[in-house]
DNA sequence: CAAAGATAATGACATATATCAATATATCTA
DNA sequence: TAGATATATTGATATATGTCATTATCTTTG
């Protein structure tokens, strides 16, 4: 990606393709822009890592980051794909000032960070941004629930094809889709090893349910997917 | 518990046992006792059932209450137990008004049920008490992440040891502690078989970790059990 | 107190899943 | 382009964990 194709008209243009920021009047809307700084990642770059503090609210325009939580003996869970234009918030603003999972760019990406000060700020006095921003936290906490579900109650199958379904309906939102992650992001998404994602990718191609070519993916037989996802 | 041992001198009262009405005023906290329902549940009593809606907030002033996300084939994964003072919230009161888990009373318990609409305005109105709640959320958040992690990426033992710090260190800050939990609810809390949560225990007790007489735990080597919890 | 019902404990067995090793394929780099 | 390195795939095997059946223990209730 080349650098000076970048997007950088402020936030007011990121207004129009996102719901975050429709709370805001045009002098808070200049408050963050004031406080903005546009950063490029390419893909494979870490934007923060869990255990550092966290100094900014960090709102993605392009590109594609995963957000994953580093466990034990190297093993990461991948949280979700996030894509523009929305932001990557953490726990870890209101209670210790700590990242509590890590972000890494899956594309080149391009990313604004704006100072928690600021954005404390405006949750104080705006209202409406206060409860918009609850509710985003909100919904993340009920995607979290059902990936808990997904992951401690359905075997290998069932978790797949959640990962599919995901990956289809709420990251690329196309189907046939590409994707840059790896058959080791699949396992960090779904909970299994490498070899167990492969496996069951191969077995749904047997059986005519999906298409795979490389990192090029088909659903064929969406029904058939969420019938395995909610047989376990 | 007898009916009438009740604990009903109002919010004030309960200030001085919890931190989460510390950023309220006397006229709100006038605001929430006006709309305050006490209500007495017995041990097994179901509070709040996932896909119902969600009209309350709720604050538990006595006893033990379970919150669980039923799944598939009627497995539940309990999230944890709460104690008094503090409130049970889910992520549905800024999402879809629904509940997206269920609480169950595992001792008699009282709680104060307060209507949204008073929350919710509270929350528009004093910044810190906002910012008191974000805290709440966010530490809830970070809970959930440690349990991720915990039930994807730890070995039973591991996840035992996890459930028994958790129930002397943050549920009954006690040691020796007698819990009403059933060995099915702690099988629910790792998300295991009863059957391998009570085989677990088993070696827990002949390798001298844990003394355990029916609901009668005492950590005996927490050392031991922070390092099983460790290595997975 | 005795009977009944629930909960707990244990063993035998089945199976889902991880690990290890080998090979194949793709991607990078000099 | 060739070599090197990373990633993907497959098969054989080990093991963690669930399921089922049985017995024991506790709890309730008439």
């Amino acid at each position: 990606m080349n650098q000076h194709t970048q997007y950088s008209k402020g936030c007011a243009a990121c207004q129009d393709r996102t719901d975050i920021f429709g709370g805001l009047c045009q002098s808070e809307l200049n408050q963050i822009d004031d406080k903005r700084i546009e950063v490029h990642f390419k893909a494979g770059e870490l934007i923060f890592k869990q255990g550092t503090p966290n100094m900014h609210f960090l709102c993605l325009t392009q590109g594609k980051v995963k957000t994953y939580i580093e466990g034990y003996n190297n093993k990461n869970l991948i949280l979700g794909v996030v894509k523009p234009v929305e932001y990557i918030l953490g726990p870890g603003i209101y209670a210790d000032q700590m990242h509590h999972f890590s972000a890494m760019a899956i594309e080149d990406s391009v990313a604004c960070l704006v100072d928690l000060v600021t954005f404390k700020s405006l949750i104080r006095t705006n209202a409406d941004f206060a409860e918009d921003f609850l509710k985003k936290v909100s919904l993340q906490s009920i995607n979290n629930y059902e990936l808990f579900i997904s992951l401690t109650q359905k075997q290998m199958p069932g978790r797949i094809a959640d990962v599919l379904l995901y990956l289809k309906d709420k990251v690329y939102e196309t189907n046939p889709f590409h994707t840059t992650l790896s058959r080791q992001d699949l396992a960090d998404m779904s909970g299994m090893s490498k070899e167990s994602a492969i496996r069951i990718l191969r077995e749904f191609k047997d059986e005519n349910i999906i298409q795979v070519n490389g990192n090029d993916f088909e659903i064929l037989n969406a029904d058939h997917l969420v019938k395995i996802s909610q047989t376990g």
